[in-house]
DNA sequence: GCCGTTTTCGGCCCGACTGTTTTCAGTCG
């Protein structure tokens, strides 16, 4: 089993806890946390890396030391230094390092002082009462220990961008309902449009001594007030979600809204730009001394420190800084650039509305053109189509098409891609299509060389032009199988074919980094809602939020195409 | 431990809130 890169970061992370509780060098600790992060979001595996000889140190935040270890974990699937940091105190501490108000310095007294060294042992500790007794410690933060560890288990998952959206937009009509409150924005993960956000960041401005915090700790929905100043406020809503509120006066809004948008890297990386030419950069502004130059806006924050402004979606310090100071950001793709769906169902297979009514529901959009994707016959729950019932759509495609004048019904299919890689249709029906979007609906627990070779042998067909779905996953439910995503965007670029990128919320799939690697090694997209209703089109905008993450521009989209170009990369022969 | 149009050594982002304190440490974002 090849060590993923997860699990790579994971044991960078767990070291650098234990470092810290140890009281190592701050900086050593964050170096190990800085590594992690590199590694958790780099899209090509590091034990592909290393097989193809390539230098780690190229990587950043990954310097000799590290390099080696990753190789060493790689190789034998072991950290001795871990290991060595683990003999003298206990891995379980990373544990309590989760629990939020626990940080090293209270670990590490807890440990010593009552030999606490599991979630378990805390939590006898603290309902006997023996926490509170501790130097630097009370009743309040025994108290706060105690309904923590409650709520441990149960609120661990982020939120699904969507699912977000339904919390944010009665919350925000709750503050501008305050009279005091100017702006209302969101910001944070959910600004950035990641596909998940853990908490909810809300900036407003308003005059300092305003009453906007007890109008937002009023808020019904409140279920907890975790702090209360008055420029920030946290509470917990009854959903479980956290929203933090900060306040800001007009002046700061800019300095403020980039601050608090982040990413927390991205941020870090812009105030060492305004280091170097001697300013401070923090929420309130940039500052020469004590003067502050800039704030109003975040263009000012950027240009001050020697940027163009840089698109929220890829503030996520993955090169985006090192981009902007060459001039040479990507023009992200935007949702009036799309000119078709290429992946829709009808009622014929699990969809909801019938081929009229999707078409006419596209043409709606503005939408030039719209491909119908049934399943395939495999795929007998969603009573998937034959050759026959597909044929007779084909028919009624045919018909349709000549009936409306507004927008074009491309004939496709969602082919199911079997266990040996062979394709669930015959050529005979599939040379009828315009194109096929294929995908895996089954056998996800193959091994990776084989499910590799599953997708690739299946590219062989000269009817495959699109897969859909590519890892698999759905956020927060089902992890992606294992594949090699290098090798299928290889082989697809030299086959001309194409990877999707499934703009459902529970999926997004490709997502931002992988996004970023098909661009990176030439292959273009397919940007599809898998709409299973009229209503499903809408979720084009989710997959715009990914593709732009994945600094994807129009011509990277061949749903971008007008329908002769579209047709002519289809085309495979 | 990483990194370098000042540096291969000496730096390494910045502020708010809480609780336990009599002036600040710890934690978080």
């Amino acid at each position: 089993m090849p060590v993923h890169n997860s699990e790579i970061a994971d044991a960078f992370e767990k070291l650098a806890d234990l470092l810290e509780i140890e009281g190592a060098n701050p900086f050593r600790v964050r170096a190990y946390r800085e590594g992690a992060r590199t590694v958790r979001g780099y899209p090509r595996s590091m034990a592909d890396l290393l097989q193809g000889g390539e230098d780690l140190t190229e990587l950043p935040a990954i310097g000799k030391d590290l390099a080696a270890k990753i190789k060493t974990l790689v190789d034998t699937g072991r950290l001795p230094a871990l290991e060595k940091v683990e003999s003298h105190t206990p891995a379980a501490l990373s544990d309590l390092m989760r629990i939020q108000g626990l940080g090293p310095e209270r670990v590490k007294a807890l440990y010593k002082k009552l030999k606490i060294a599991s979630i378990g042992d805390l939590n006898r500790a603290a309902r006997s009462g023996k926490i509170q007794k501790l130097d630097g410690f009370g009743k309040k933060t025994e108290q706060m220990i105690i309904e923590r560890l409650e709520r441990f288990s149960s609120t661990e998952q982020r939120t699904k961008l969507i699912v977000a959206e339904d919390l944010v937009a009665p919350l925000v009509a709750h503050l501008k309902n305050c009279d005091e409150v100017k702006d209302v924005v969101v910001a944070g993960s959910y600004r950035r449009r990641k596909e998940t956000v853990g908490d909810l960041d809300i900036l407003v401005t308003a005059r300092k001594d305003s009453t906007v915090m007890d109008h937002f700790t009023g808020y019904d929905e409140v279920k907890e007030v975790v702090s209360k100043g008055n420029t920030r406020s946290t509470v917990h809503l009854r959903s479980g979600m956290q929203v933090d509120l900060r306040v800001v006066p007009q002046a700061s809004y800019g300095a403020a809204l980039h601050y608090f948008t982040g990413s927390k890297a991205h941020n870090i990386a812009v105030r060492k730009l305004g280091v170097k030419k001697g300013y401070k950069v923090n929420e309130y502004g940039v500052f020469r001394g004590n003067k502050r130059i800039a704030g109003k806006t975040e263009e000012e924050v950027y240009k001050k420190v020697g940027l163009p402004y840089i698109p929220a979606e890829l503030r996520e310090d993955r090169g985006e800084i090192e981009a902007a100071a060459k001039r040479r950001l990507p023009d992200l793709i935007t949702l009036e650039d799309i000119r078709g769906d290429l992946h829709c169902h009808t009622n014929a297979s699990d969809g909801h509305h019938s081929l009229k009514q999707m078409a006419e529901a596209a043409a709606q959009r503005g939408y030039a053109y719209v491909s119908i994707n049934d399943h395939s016959k495999h795929v007998t729950v969603a009573h998937g189509l034959d050759e026959k019932r597909l044929f007779a759509q084909i028919k009624a495609i045919d018909k349709l098409n000549e009936e409306l004048d507004d927008i074009v019904i491309l004939k496709s299919i969602e082919l199911d891609i079997l266990e040996d890689g062979s394709l669930d249709l015959k050529d005979s029906v599939l040379k009828e299509l315009d194109f096929t979007v294929c995908a895996i609906h089954y056998g996800f627990n193959l091994s990776r060389e084989k499910q590799t070779q599953r997708i690739l042998r299946a590219m062989d067909n000269r009817h495959f032009n699109i897969l859909a779905h590519p890892s698999g996953r759905l956020i927060n439910q089902r992890e992606p199988y294992e594949f090699d995503l290098e090798k299928v965007i290889e082989t697809a670029r030299q086959h001309g074919c194409f990877l999707e990128v499934n703009a459902h919320p529970d999926r997004l799939d490709l997502n931002d980094d992988a996004c970023k690697l098909a661009k990176d090694m030439g292959l273009k997209v397919a940007l599809a809602t898998d709409a299973h209703s009229v209503a499903n089109l809408e979720l084009m905008r989710f997959g715009i939020n990914q593709a732009r993450r994945g600094w994807l521009e129009r011509g990277d989209v061949i749903n971008c195409l007008p329908l002769r170009k579209l047709k002519q990369l289809l085309n495979r022969k």
